[in-house]
DNA sequence: TAACTGTATTAATCAAGATAGTACACTTAG
DNA sequence: CTAAGTGTACTATCTTGATTAATACAGTTA
C-alpha cells in the first residue's frame, strides 16, 4: 500500500504523508478506516517508528486523520478533505496562472491549451 | 536585484536559480546582459563563491545562460528560454488537471473556475 | 603586469532527516 | 487485573546535503 522511493531527494515522512493523502483522496482508505499502526508500518518499510509517527503527525496537522491515543489513527470525515483538496487545488492554479503571465502567457491561452492541448501555448 | 530568504527551507543556491530565472523571463535581465560575478555577487549577499558558482552552474545547464571563461556569465538568447518556460508551463498545468481528476474534478471544472474564478471548483 | 573573470579541489562546519533505544499513558481483549 | 496492542515523548547518535573556508589554476582585458 505504502511505498518509499530512495531515489527521490525529498524526506521519507514527506513521501508518506503525500502517499496518504493520495490513497484518502481518493477513496482507496475510507471513512473512519484505520491507518496501520506506527509500529506495524515502520517494520513493513524497515524504517523507524518515529518517522512514521513525523508523518502521522502532519496528516492529522492537515486534517486528513484523526488520532485516538491507544487505539490508532483514522481517516477523517470526506467532506472536509475535499474543502481541503480544493483550497490546495486552486492555490497551484492561480500560481501556474501568475508565473504565466509573467512571461506574457495570458490566462485565455492556457484556457485555450486546456481545451485544445497539443502545442497551443 | 537578489535576495536569499533565511526562512526558506530550501537551499540557498536553488532560490538564487529561481530569481535569475525569473528575472530572466521576465526581460528585466536582457538578453547577453551580464551577470553579476561570482565573487562580487557572493560578496554582496554575505555568501560563499561557491555558492553562486553552483547556481551559475546550474542556470547555465537549464540553458538560461552561458559562461565565458575570464569574462563572466551572460544571459542566453531569449526565445530558447520561452521554449524551457513553456514546456515547464505545460507540465504544471498537466500535473494539476491529473491531480483533479484523482479527486473527480474534471478538466471542464477546472476551465469553468479559470473563467469564472471565485468558488466555483 | 595587474586586476578582473570562471573553475577546481579539499577540508571543515552546520542543519535536517533518520535511526536507535527507552519510557510513559491510554485502550481493549482475555 | 493483566497483557498486548495503540499513540506520544525524549535524548543521543548517525548520515547526508548544503554551506563555508582557503587556496590554486586558467583565461581576458586594460
Amino acid at each position: 500500500m505504502i511505498v518509499v522511493d530512495y531515489k527521490d531527494t525529498r524526506p521519507i515522512y514527506e513521501q508518506i504523508v503525500e502517499r496518504f493523502q493520495n490513497l484518502i483522496l481518493t477513496g482507496v482508505l475510507k471513512v473512519d478506516e484505520q491507518l496501520p499502526s506506527v509500529r506495524s508500518l515502520a517494520m513493513e518499510l524497515s524504517i523507524n517508528p518515529n518517522t512514521i509517527q513525523k508523518a502521522y503527525s502532519e496528516l492529522e496537522r492537515r486534517g486528513f486523520i484523526y488520532t485516538v491515543k491507544g487505539k490508532g489513527n483514522f481517516v477523517t470525515y470526506k467532506e472536509e478533505l475535499m474543502e481541503y483538496k480544493k483550497k490546495e487545488l486552486k492555490k497551484k492554479i492561480d500560481d501556474v496562472v501568475e508565473e504565466a503571465e509573467e512571461v506574457g502567457i495570458a490566462k485565455a491561452t492556457i484556457i485555450y491549451y486546456l481545451e485544445n492541448g497539443g502545442d497551443s501555448l
